[in-house]
DNA sequence: GCCGCACTTGGCGAGTTGGCCAAGCGGCCA
DNA sequence: TGGCCGCTTGGCCAACTCGCCAAGTGCGGC
């Protein structure tokens, strides 16, 4: 593997972590239902504002959402809306594991 | 977001984080060419063998990957094979961003 | 049995992440 | 213009990640 090629594995793997968190993830799925503001998705998630700002700040910069301000709001919405295709695979992944090890305890 | 919900986009974001590593990326996407023992992996990517055995162990965990110990060698194959489709959304994800980049250059 | 090989596991140091609190910043209304 | 509101940023700490080194395990050959 070399530079150029950890270079792209590096970018790639960027975008993965972008999504790798849990409030993150309820962040995406609730913009694939349309644009949200910051104190909409803070009451939802249910952690602090700055917090959630953070995380989507992060979403923002690895390219998966866009802001919008309007006034002393800001409106987010999902851009990558793609990136729900990897729940779908993620899924199938845990009913793979839960039917092996319901197998593995027969 | 209640604790069930939380539970389940925590799973989901589990599996995102074992992918969300440019090593592992790499080892994926050449396991869906076919089997590979440790000792290739380790020489195709150029670390250290222990680094690359606690990747796999990581992606087997995840339910990503299964291993197949033969003699003193194991070789572990793609057992989720869709995470590939990951890679092509990530791909666009970037594509977008570097035309928006240009964009904005210009 | 014992050595060597393929691999895994434990441990450590350096760097990163995620949460809250507090402070800052810009728009809006009185 | 002063103050509130919505949001972002900086600081801090605890927890986690990643890499290498070293030690441990288990199979196969001599």
């Amino acid at each position: 593997m070399n530079d150029r090629q950890r270079a792209r594995y590096q970018a790639r793997a960027d975008i993965l972590k972008a999504l790798a968190h849990p409030t993150r993830l309820f962040v995406v799925e609730e913009l694939s239902r349309g644009e949200r503001c910051v104190c909409e998705l803070t009451e939802m998630v249910g952690a602090d504002m700055s917090t959630v700002s953070k995380h989507l700040a992060l979403l923002k910069r690895a390219g998966i959402i866009v802001d919008d301000k309007r006034g002393s709001q800001v409106f987010y919405t999902l851009r990558m809306s793609c990136v729900l295709n990897f729940l779908s695979c993620a899924e199938k992944v845990l009913k793979a594991d839960a039917r092996d090890r319901a197998a593995a305890a027969r």
